[in-house]
DNA sequence: ATTAACGTTTACGTTAACGTAAAGTAGAAA
DNA sequence: TTTCTACTTTACGTTAACGTAAACGTTAAT
């Protein structure tokens, strides 16, 4: 079952991170919780939010910009010129993603080549062989 | 022309880093230009290392883990178990990468439906109808 | 009643990855 | 000869993203 609330404990464990590091986030205004008396609920819209930013972390963004980026997801409600001002902006992050996954791309073909010339290595010194071509 | 040899100052300006950055990139030991007197002097190889830390970094490794995956582009000269131990190790960064290019293809996905839903409103709009669905 | 489990705020500490002087060297140009 | 220009080392400063510790407040179990 989907839960309808979730205390800061309950999301650390479920993402591995620390509550110290759930409250930096509500620090830096990446996230909103509500609150009972003292403590924090979180809602699943919260919840949601946190595993963008987690996203985003491992990505190598940081947290300025993912507060940026998340705010994107997040249903527009106004004029026509914020929506294509949203539009654009939502844009300029495709592009950025696109390029960073080129640099993802390049990186696991250099690791091809790089397991390839180590696989063509081991064939040879099974064959006695011993030279490199 | 293809330089035979590089200045600092040549790699900072290619690619857009200061020399302090290459400089503190060697005091980590993850290039090793030649000297001329005290003057550092780059090869190529040096230049496709130092191009390949930048790499890392936009993708958000530590200088740390972009030393390791560096080392592992290069080619072994070892017997065959370091050869196999290096195919595991380069299997395991695959693996890593891959799970991060899932991570990318989703925000990408994200980001993709903000700009329908974005778009989707637009035209409502210009319909002049009003609600949101 | 007290211990445990979970939460809170406040505040100082830590690490990575450089930035930023300061002070000196070495060769080339004016 | 002085003055650039490009480089060098040494060393302290800075920022982001938390870690860690202290002291305290609920609620539930023993």
């Amino acid at each position: 079952m989907t839960q309808a609330t979730f205390g800061i404990g309950d999301l650390a464990r479920e993402f591995g991170v620390t509550t110290r590091a759930i409250r930096f986030y509500e620090d830096q205004g990446m996230i909103a919780p509500r609150r009972e008396g003292q403590r924090r609920v979180f809602q699943p819209r919260d919840r949601t939010r946190l595993k963008l930013i987690l996203r985003g972390r491992r990505l190598g963004f940081s947290l300025a910009e993912i507060g940026e980026i998340v705010d994107l997801y997040e249903a527009p409600a106004g004029e026509a010129a914020q929506l294509k001002l949203l539009l654009d902006r939502i844009a300029a992050r495709r592009a950025e993603l696109k390029a960073k996954r080129r640099d993802l791309n390049a990186s696991l073909d250099d690791l091809d080549a790089a397991a390839k010339n180590c696989r063509k290595r081991l064939k040879e010194m099974e064959n006695g062989r011993s030279g490199k071509s």
